[in-house]
DNA sequence: TCAAATCAGTACCATTTTGGTCTGGTATCG
DNA sequence: CGATACCAGACCAAAATGGTACTGATTTGA
């Protein structure tokens, strides 16, 4: 079906709220309740998210997460390739010497000119997209604590 | 990572295979042989793709598989569609109703939107651009670079 | 008409990947 | 010091994937 993984979408939800609440640390908790998601797997997410260095952690009380730099700089591509490593259609998109074919393969080239149509426009696609427009405006649920 | 399953890969390398003999019937060992596959595996593939209406089977002695079309009116997209489905980079590109975060979702379109240029790129390349330059002069090359 | 060649369909199994849970550890704040 | 909350890793169950085997149906040709 050609499709990235579960928990790569869940990694762009996951992100969008983030980045919905640019100025906050978000606890996995919150974040897990904002996304409707189990707190295990947002845990998971984010510790890979982190690495890739698109959010930055922070410990102890009141700890949680934020983004690591605007949403503007931050694309789709990035959180793909945080997730799933690099991008590539078939095996020998990636790396080179996986099947003995390769030096006499018609296939692989065509393969590789839609690979970079493809990561072309998940590059082309910023966390800032994926808002909603009216999240400049006020939120629809204001922190009622 | 974000790829077509190998039987997919390995689908393109055998219409090509076909693609390269169009005027004969060729019986799935002569082709398992050319593509250097496992023939109950190739026997899989054009089972599939032959339920798809890409290639016309012929039974009995001297049987076997012949392109159902010409090679310029097959598209990568079609043999990607017959292997895995329609093309869909997430559960809700494809069908509506997955998750519940449907109505208010902010990804799902910037989802969609990455899937109609991949899926642009995959009815751009057909058949007969896969083939070894040999018969095709190849009408437009991007350059990539 | 019989036998060989060849595709058709189904069922099955082994491996890998994926998604998710759990446990223990460490840092920070009050 | 202790409560909170992230960190790291192992671990497990379920699903998808790739491959194999077996049986049946159809056509050709001797």
């Amino acid at each position: 079906m050609l499709r990235v993984s579960r928990l790569t979408d869940y990694a762009t939800v996951v992100m969008t709220c983030i980045a919905a609440h640019p100025a906050d640390v978000l606890s996995t908790a919150q974040i897990a309740d904002e996304a409707h998601l189990e707190l295990p797997t947002v845990s998971k997410l984010l510790k890979t998210l982190g690495h890739a260095g698109l959010v930055e952690s922070f410990r102890g009380v009141n700890g949680g997460y934020r983004l690591a730099r605007d949403a503007h700089d931050i694309s789709l591509a990035q959180i793909v390739e945080a997730m799933e490593g690099p991008i590539g259609m078939t095996e020998c998109s990636v790396a080179e010497g996986q099947c003995e074919r390769e030096a006499r393969c018609n296939v692989r080239g065509s393969w590789r000119q839609v690979n970079s149509v493809l990561s072309g426009a998940l590059r082309s696609v910023s966390l800032a997209d994926m808002l909603p427009a009216a999240s400049v405006a006020v939120p629809e649920r204001p922190a009622a604590s």
